[in-house]
DNA sequence: GGCGTCGGTTGATCTGCATCAAAGAGTACG
DNA sequence: CGTACTCTTTGATGCAGATCAACCGACGCC
């Protein structure tokens, strides 16, 4: 998950309810799942996710259907290349990477997922998984049994995710195609604070969960084109960088950097 | 369509009673729905389309859903960028290209698109197209109304389509993101190659649809870029190029040019 | 609290590919 | 059938970003 140029995610969708909160150490804690907070109706994620836009009614019919849990530690996997398809996954809370490995050995990064994002539909196709996704820290995943979405309306709306991740993919291969280093950097900034908004959280202020070899790896760039981007960025009072604390101070200078004109 | 590293479509998917036919001209000549020819259960296409892999009887619902044709000319566009969704395609003989446009007018080409293969997918998330489609030679498409696809198994078999196209990307991300010029090209040529296999036709010779600069925009390079390719490739006895006209005379070689060793 | 490891920064150098340029080949069209 | 496109090829040059290298700071571990 996450395109580039602005992708989806219409304003319409933010959950409108939710506290504006720094987005710091994620909030554990998986209750079990009987319990009211985590099921899909009540989800404070249910904007953001597989849920997005359905109604109280349908969402009943979601809550037949979600009914495990899975506790990832940082560094371990949920799937992994081979592995059989069975099921989806909700990230109820963490953040995850998927990676493509190359049978010479050479991987890339092919997204960065965060709450709410629904993971494992590259496994519907061959009934088994065509990447790994790790966990960048210790994370819950709501388990959707690909058996149990049954009902028309689920399916639908499994068809919006995954045309929406499609829609994603395009602007990822726009970017690295076509967009140059300091243009990649910037979107990449810009996505991540959108989708941190879209969960609630300061537009303006994020820790990144993953390294600068990560970034550079989903960006097509090697880790010191990124380090160097963000120090210059940092030059020119665009962001602040310290470490993985990253805050945003002009957005519209990020933006106007993605259209290729100044230099 | 077309991802790069060797994707899916497994042997056994591959029709078998199909004539192997050099790939020139298309045959056009779009019979009227009602004929027999043009059903799902009896097109040639169907191990490749949308019904492969389904049973007689279930290909029979799909009949029930495809009941449109449309022809597309030459440079005309299938759809475009924020046209309204309605329906699925199918290519039913032609080729297609999908182009992405940014804000700043740079655009790049998503993929190439032959017979058999499904579009539209992208309108889905948000009822209106994300890119636009366009025929590189006089086309027919089959129409299949996305509001139709009602049963479990033709619904079932959109998200083996779609996760298949999932996948493809994750190849094209990784082409775009790791990949050398002379690697890009050669992973091109072995998908196409692969594709033109699995409808029939010759593994080692073909036509292509498409001006090299679509194909440098598609795999993030220079027309000259790809240009000076084709011309290393035919010194080095790999292939043979005049104009597009493709000869692959060494499929291992180009196979091994991907694996990074060799210089 | 010292030490080792991992991640990050910054500098120097190298190179693959873009860009610029110009000429040639194929094709469409009046 | 010649003219004017568009597409392709090939050469010369320049530069963005990779690579190599060294150092530094943060964090985890004994």
């Amino acid at each position: 998950m996450n395109a580039v140029p602005v992708p989806a995610l219409p304003n319409a969708l933010r959950p409108k309810a939710m506290p504006i909160a720094r987005h710091g150490e994620p909030q554990h804690g998986a209750a079990p799942v009987s319990s009211v907070q985590t099921r899909c109706g009540t989800c404070n994620l249910r904007e953001v996710c597989l849920p997005c836009g359905m109604q109280q009614l349908d969402m009943a019919l979601l809550d037949e259907v979600v009914y495990t849990r899975k506790r990832i530690k940082r560094g371990e996997s949920l799937y992994r290349l081979g592995s059989g398809f069975e099921s989806l996954y909700a990230v109820r809370s963490g953040f995850f990477k998927s990676r493509v490995v190359l049978e010479d050995g050479r991987d890339q990064v092919t997204g960065f997922h965060m709450a709410g994002e629904v993971l494992g539909m590259d496994g519907i196709g061959t009934n088994s998984h065509t990447a790994d996704v790790i966990a960048l820290e210790d994370s819950d995943v709501c388990v959707i049994p690909y058996s149990h979405l049954e009902t028309p309306r689920l399916r639908h709306q499994l068809h919006k995710v995954m045309s929406r991740e499609l829609v994603r993919d395009q602007g990822v291969m726009m970017l690295l195609g076509t967009m140059r280093a300091e243009e990649r950097l910037a979107a990449f900034l810009l996505n991540l604070s959108q989708r941190f908004v879209a969960r609630g959280y300061a537009c303006d202020e994020f820790h990144l969960r993953m390294t600068r070899d990560e970034i550079g790896s989903y960006l097509g760039l090697s880790l010191e084109t990124v380090s160097r981007l963000f120090s210059r960025f940092q030059d020119e009072d665009l962001i602040t960088v310290q470490q993985k604390h990253i805050c945003i101070l002009d957005i519209p200078g990020l933006r106007s950097m993605m259209s290729r004109d100044q230099d």
